[in-house]
RNA sequence: GCAUCGGUGGCGAAGUGGCUAACGCGCAGGUCUGCAAAACCUGUAUACGCGGGUUCGAUCCCCGCCCGGUGCUCCA
């Protein structure tokens, strides 16, 4: 099953597959390394992260290179503000970066890619258009592409710049560039600023030349995928291609995927609008690092997606329902059902199981249809557990059972509860930043008891009960609630979680 | 202004030229329970922005309009 892939290039679903047979060559532009990254940030990063997942559900190897943009004005200018050098500036928030990467099970790209490690392939990228005409020196020492010598320039983003006419409008000397247009591809270093001395000048790469080169250098001058936020179609990656087609003489990628915004209540994210927000604002206000994934993964990649504390509750539920789902079918023991009426019923049990997978992986061959992926999974949850509560599902139902929500995982990857470690980890991130103040009662409350005082609670509450003291058990109970602990009594014992 | 995406039940959100318009959340009832909770089941809702057109038939195609988002500058 191919996976078709909406390719902004062409402007239609493309399947997407490895020109060279083996594995898929994808680069996908990475953080700017000055801030600590807000949700809409990772909305691309978890976007980007199904994909890959789902690729390599479907057998398709894959080598996925993200830059990490450790160079340009904001760091320049914040490092300066901090009195540090750059590099350590940087360290700090691609530590958090990543982070908070693993926080919501993002996983790494086979490679990642610094731009001050690659100085000297973005030299060689300039020289070399250079060298074909199309980039030249401005009297201040930076460097610029001429546009002019990329006629195709516009065909990513569809805009049509020939009517555009230079200098009519612009003051061309302004700009000490040939058309206002013209983008730079290396910035002369101004006094103070960091600064790499290198055969086109003292200065700094700017921000196209580093995609373009760090792409070429691992992947190739001609590759499978670039991916990124919809907001870099123009110009960033309207520029990549321009430098890169031009050096080569060849396609860069063949296939463009660009994720849509997350909007905010309704509004771009903007810390004016006071809409912003880190996943770490979100783990403190008591938010599962889960449900965020879920939350930002629901909603198909092409749609802008209206981030709202709401969506996040329902995340939690809809998360809540498939772990209790999946808990039920491992944690209970299930008749061996050899009458003939299970048999019947094991076979249709297989066959819906089956068809959820089918379901689900159909959906995601469809550009990623996530929000279509999840309902197949949650039929068969309603389904099989409709069959449970009539006695109709027997143990050797239930491999193909958990097949299917191993699939859903190896792409949603929220059924296992791996919560406790992000939370615990804001929280510790909270006491050194000094912003306790920011956090949630309730998060604070269910790090109030480590799992062993839970267990031991709920052991004594059992035997409360067994000696029919209800008055303690009810104790016992209704302390756990103020820690934000729920127990769960059934035919099958006492199940407990962190609410 | 130009471009582009969208407007589906209380909320989020799929989808389709004709078949009961998914799924999740919420809400209601039921089952279970020492009582609860949790869980599960069932149910729930006059839901396809408005006006034309094409068609035997449109929520889905075309045109116009209204409303909202985003891009056109740094931005995931």
């Amino acid at each position: 099953m191919t996976l078709r892939l909406f390719n902004t290039l062409s402007g239609q679903p493309d399947p997407l597959t490895p020109a060279d047979g083996k594995a898929l060559r994808m680069y996908a532009c990475g953080p700017t390394v000055y801030d600590y990254g807000h949700i809409g940030n990772f909305r691309t990063f978890l976007e980007i992260d199904v994909l890959r997942r789902f690729l390599r559900l479907t057998g398709v190897a894959v080598r996925h290179v993200m830059n990490i943009t450790d160079v340009d004005d904001k760091i320049i200018r914040n490092a300066a503000a901090a009195g540090l050098p750059i590099g350590e500036y940087t360290a700090r928030y691609e530590q958090a970066f990543f982070e908070d990467l693993d926080a919501l099970r993002v996983e790494r790209p086979e490679q990642i890619a610094r731009a001050t490690e690659h100085i000297p392939r973005m030299v060689e990228l300039v020289e070399r258009l250079e060298r074909a005409g199309a980039a030249y020196k401005t009297e201040d020492g930076s460097w610029y592409f001429r546009l002019a010598s990329f006629p195709a320039y516009g065909k990513l983003s569809k805009k049509d710049l020939s009517g555009m006419e230079d200098g009519a409008r612009v003051d061309v000397d302004e700009y000490e560039k040939d058309s206002a247009r013209d983008f730079a591809l290396w910035k002369a270093a101004k006094p103070g600023e960091t600064s790499w001395d290198t055969p086109i000048g003292r200065g700094r790469p700017g921000w196209h030349i580093e995609c373009s080169a760090m792409a070429m250098e691992y992947l190739g001058e001609s590759f499978d995928l670039h991916a990124g936020g919809e907001d870099l179609m123009f110009p960033h990656h309207e520029n990549e291609i321009a430098q890169s087609e031009t050096a080569t003489g060849k396609q860069f990628a063949r296939h463009w995927m660009h994720v849509h915004f997350l909007l905010a209540d309704g509004r771009k994210m903007s810390k004016s609008e006071g809409n912003f927000y880190t996943l770490r604002d979100l783990l403190l206000k008591g938010f599962k690092a889960s449900a965020i994934r879920l939350a930002l993964i629901s909603v198909p990649y092409r749609h802008q997606l209206n981030f709202t504390f709401d969506v996040l509750t329902e995340a939690t539920n809809a998360i809540e329902r498939l772990r209790t789902f999946h808990h039920r079918l491992t944690g209970t023991k299930w008749p061996e059902g050899a009458s003939s009426q299970m048999v019947g019923m094991n076979l249709s049990v297989a066959e819906e199981a089956e068809t959820a997978r089918k379901k689900f992986r159909e959906a995601l061959s469809n550009d990623l249809n996530t929000a279509e992926a999840r309902a197949a999974i949650f039929d068969l949850v309603r389904s099989i557990n409709t069959k449970a509560d009539a006695g109709a599902l027997a143990q050797q139902d239930i491999p193909v059972i958990l097949e299917a929500l191993q699939d859903f995982d190896a792409v949603f990857d929220v059924i296992e509860d791996r919560d406790a470690e992000p939370s615990r980890r804001a929280l510790e991130w909270a006491e050194q930043a000094g912003r306790m103040d920011e956090v949630a009662p309730e998060l604070l409350a269910r790090q109030a008891l480590s799992d062993e005082q839970v267990e031991a609670l709920v052991a004594e509450r059992t035997q409360a009960k067994k000696r029919r003291d209800f008055a303690r058990a009810d104790q016992i109970r209704s302390e756990l609630a103020d820690k934000g602990i729920v127990i769960e009594d059934s035919k099958d014992g006492v199940r407990w979680k962190r609410k």
